[in-house]
RNA sequence: GGGCGGAUAGCUCAGCUGGUCAGAGCGUCUCGCUUACACCGAGAAGGCCGCAGGUUCGAGUCCUGCUCCGCCCA
């Protein structure tokens, strides 16, 4: 083996053999209960980002879980066609090629979609396997593919025939660089400074009032000014007229509560036709629409020439500037404000009026809102729960067409006579009257309304396979939080509508990175990590190791390379203790053979203190694990492999195998050492898979995977009776080892030193026989026990917990500074320990084991105290 | 405006249902290339757990208020 580990050379041998035996393709006869996942797909035209590669790690680690359990595991991936994502990647190539998509024609268009999909559609999945994860790639869909269509129509047609779903002009909110409309939960908000304007508005016959807005061009499309009810400084002012500046229209000034009368001067200019708000408050008072912009971002308003065809901000100065002259503006100042932005192209979102389809979410809402409310479906962490239900009670209804080019076509059509219908096989005719003059809708599905399928339609539904029968309903979603309502909630929804089952038993929602200054990682910051740069770097299995320390904390977590670099370590600490053995254990250093076990009575304290140790640590993962604490599990495997295993465990075993120890002591040794590792390596194969596959295949039982291994049980590591006993004996061997090198080393003796000093131990307090302390102190530390002070050298004194030593170090350094800060630690804590038995409520209130936990530790210090005052009267 | 989360060693973070819980990694300091590992080993320093009250025999851990920071919704 070499002396150090290298992913590089090492994982893709594993991703082979991985491919080579199917790992990860599931068998949908098998007997094992299933488990499931759908990985909530990526963009196809995206790449890896950190996000997924932790979101993903976390799926691959309850997956390998799993399968190691005993579960037929079925985890399925895919990807989203991304509609408008896709598109501005082409249309940006075309642009590049001096072309449009309108110059190319639809047809070309699509065949430069499919040419593109083609290059990039296997990328992404090329970037999860570098990452080792065991997706079932046989099963691989894309929301392209002809039976996840048809699942839609499927769904579309029956949500139509309902009358959930519907067409009409309503506002949305709409990108004019696309020309679509998009998604409440698709626009990006940033923060913008522009001009708060305050106008001065006549009213009729006498008076005016002063209303505060950012967008003054909209102004030429006002059809009300609203107050808040009950406002004192405009009482009786409602039902009046206000006549409009520029236009001469005259409007109404009404009363609606959604004014904040805190908010610029109180009264609200209501232009329905180009603001959220204004529109609901316009449908509340039955106001007329205006529209004033284009679709294409600019003025639409031909009898006012002076603003017809400028720009919204080209508008906006201009109306700005007629304003003034006509002496209607009374203030203007800077003003800090959220603008939408297209989360696609960035471009500045304008709200319009315009004829959509929409999806009826009440009643669709209802049932995904008892499921979750009753604890059937449960999030984690918990506090996502309200997040999720006040979203789904706040419901607005979903625009869910998009005038793209590419996508899923709405599959409705109209004929000749004026019928209208939705159809899932494309029709020759009208089913109502045969008519075969059909004009198509010319949208397209928002991407969101095929994801929202996903987790049935990925298994063949509305067929009954045998796949939908067997893996569906799926366990859990992974995913980010930002995903809640775009996905999670609308899975639900469609998943109880339509199968009559909950998609999905729980809904996981991983940790968010940062970028290291805690600001949003995102791509126009250029602050974004690549997965992969970090695998090149530091070998998958540290990035999945992070990943797992970090996924499911439920907390944000600010970006630390150093951190990953910390498994890298790790990985080669778990290398290194593999060669350890394998050096001293097998005949032809490479591999160890078939090794004797060993009988529980052969084993020594220190084989029954790591067995113990191993027990309690495959109990915690259990426990971690099962709560979806991946990081508790992978910060305490670190602990245990490297702190105890490699620390302690195998340093014994080292000198164990190297000096002439007994036969049955070194085949305990080795036995345990290995029985230990191999442990360890199972228990670490979801979260590190590659190196641990690399260790687990020198040692014996090896399989072609860990993953057909099973995952340990704590009855594997007996460690006979009284092994608590053993493990409390041997910490404080341990502890009495920490001493003696502190004391040496303060003597200026490191622990690599050549010479071995005397050492004269008393363990008393120890429930091991002295020989066995000498025997283990010997081993960790370098010293020679003795029975009797050496003549003519001053003895070092060295207290810990149930022990006393005396080191003889050649002329007597002076160490009394060293025993008195110990003394002062020790009568501090031995102090609170007594001010709080000393309280009566204490010992009367307190449970009883905590209380004789507080005695032993008084009695322990006091011995202790004990101890290192009689060495200091001693000492010189 | 409403809601949620955070504030613990220089940095990044753990601390489950209140009783060694004051921890880890990185960084810093001192030794050491001891034939598994310098991607290492040994030792050490470093924090009144944001502030103020309260509940309790006992509070980073529960309650209230406050101050900063972040996110979501409106």
């Amino acid at each position: 083996m070499e002396p150090s580990f290298s992913p590089a050379t090492v994982e893709p041998r594993w991703r082979e053999r991985w491919q080579e035996i199917g790992l990860g393709i599931a068998d949908v006869n098998s007997r094992r209960p299933p488990f499931v996942i759908a990985l909530p797909p990526p963009n196809i035209t995206g790449a890896l980002h950190l996000g997924h590669a932790v979101q993903q790690s976390v799926q691959d680690i309850m997956v390998r879980h799993r399968r190691m359990s005993g579960f037929e595991v079925e985890w399925c991936p895919g990807t989203d066609h991304a509609a408008i994502a896709t598109q501005n990647v082409i249309e940006r190539q075309l642009d590049a090629e001096g072309t449009t998509k309108e110059a190319l024609g639809r047809e070309a268009f699509q065949r430069r979609v499919d040419a593109w999909y083609r290059e990039y559609g296997g990328r992404i999945y090329d970037q999860m396997r570098r990452l080792g994860f065991t997706c079932d790639w046989s099963r691989a869909r894309f929301t392209l593919d002809p039976a996840y269509v048809r699942a839609i129509r499927v769904v579309f047609k029956a949500l139509y025939d309902e009358g959930l779903i519907y067409r009409g002009p309503r506002i949305v909110n709409w990108c004019p660089r696309n020309l679509s409309a998009i998604s409440d939960e698709e626009v990006d908000w940033q923060e913008h400074t522009d001009t708060l304007v305050q106008l001065r508005y006549p009213i009729e016959d006498d008076g005016e009032i002063v209303i505060a807005t950012v967008r003054p061009e909209t102004m030429l499309a006002d059809t009300a000014v609203a107050v808040a009810p009950g406002d004192p400084r405009y009482a009786g002012l409602a039902g009046r007229t206000v006549v409009l500046p520029l236009t001469g229209r005259r409007v109404p000034i009404i009363e609606d509560a959604a004014v904040q009368p805190e908010f610029g001067t109180g009264a609200l200019k209501v232009t329905p036709g180009h603001d959220l708000t204004d529109y609901e408050i316009g449908q509340r008072h039955r106001l007329p629409l205006i529209s004033v912009v284009a679709p294409d971002g600019t003025m639409d308003v031909a009898d006012l020439p002076r603003f017809h065809g400028l720009t919204v901000s080209a508008a906006r100065a201009a109306v700005l500037e007629a304003l003034r002259e006509a002496g209607a503006v009374v203030k203007e100042e800077p003003y800090v404000h959220q603008v939408g932005h297209c989360d696609r192209c960035g471009e500045v979102l304008e709200p319009l009026i315009s004829e959509q389809w929409w999806v009826r979410m009440r009643t669709l809402a209802e049932p995904a809102i008892a499921v979750v409310d009753s604890g059937q479906l449960s999030f984690h962490p918990q506090r996502f729960t309200n997040v999720y239900l006040d979203w789904m009670r706040n419901l607005r209804d979903w625009c869910i067409s998009r005038q793209l080019w590419l996508g899923h076509a709405i599959p409705v059509s109209t004929c000749g006579n004026g019928h209208r219908f939705a159809w899932i096989e494309q029709p020759s005719g009208c089913p109502q009257c045969g008519d075969s003059r059909l004009t198509h809708d010319p949208d397209v599905l928002d991407t969101w309304f095929s994801s929202a399928l996903w987790p049935f339609a990925i298994f063949g539904w509305p067929e009954q396979t045998p796949d939908l029968e067997r893996f569906y309903p799926t366990d859990a979603m992974v995913t980010g939080r930002e995903i809640i309502f775009l996905w999670v909630a609308r899975m639900i929804m469609t998943g109880l509508r339509f199968t009559g089952a909950k998609p999905f038993a729980e809904v996981i929602i991983n940790s968010t990175i940062q970028a290291p200054d805690g600001s949003r990682m995102s791509k126009s910051k250029g602050n974004t990590v690549d997965p992969l740069v970090m695998v090149d770097r530091y070998g998958a299995d540290a990035v999945r190791a992070w990943a797992g320390a970090v996924g499911t904390s439920g907390q944000d977590m600010r970006f630390d390379e150093d951190r990953i670099a910390s498994y890298q370590r790790f990985a080669n600490k778990l290398w290194n203790v593999t060669r350890l053995l394998v050096m001293r254990l097998s005949p032809d250093g490479e591999r160890i053979g078939e090794l004797p076990s060993a009988p529980v009575s052969d084993l020594l304290p220190e084989d029954r203190w790591m067995l113990a140790r191993m027990a309690e640590l495959v109990r915690i993962c259990d426990a971690s694990i099962t709560a979806y604490r991946f990081h508790e599990a992978m910060e305490r495997l670190y602990e245990l492999t490297w702190h105890g295993f490699c620390d302690w465990y195998a340093e014994i075993v080292n000198r164990r195998l190297r000096t002439e120890a007994s036969p049955a002591s070194r085949a305990a040794a080795a036995a345990t050492a290995v029985r230990v590792l191999d442990g360890l390596l199972r228990l670490l194969n979801p979260f590190m898979p590659f190196i641990t596959e690399e260790c687990a295949e020198r040692l014996p039982g090896a399989a072609p995977t860990l993953q057909q291994r099973s995952w340990p049980r704590p009855q594997e590591y007996d460690a006979g009776d009284g092994a608590g006993t053993a493990v409390a004996a041997v910490d404080q061997v341990f502890e009495l080892v920490q001493a003696l090198r502190a004391a040496l080393q303060e003597a200026g003796i490191g622990s690599g030193s050549r010479d071995r000093f005397p050492v004269l131990i008393r363990a008393a307090e120890i429930a091991l026989p002295a020989g066995e302390v000498q025997r283990l102190v010997e081993m960790l530390a370098p010293v020679i026990a003795v029975d009797e002070p050496p003549p003519g050298r001053r003895p070092v004194g060295v207290v810990s917990r149930g022990a006393e030593a005396e080191l003889f170090i050649g002329g007597g350094t002076a160490d009394r500074a060293r025993l008195e800060r110990q003394l002062r630690s020790t009568e501090e804590r031995l102090r609170s320990q007594e001010t709080r038995l000393a309280n009566p409520d204490f010992s009367q209130r307190a449970p009883e084991a905590v209380v004789a936990e507080a005695r032993r530790r008084l009695a322990e210090d006091q011995a202790t105290i004990d101890s290192l005052r009689r060495m200091l009267e001693e000492s010189p």
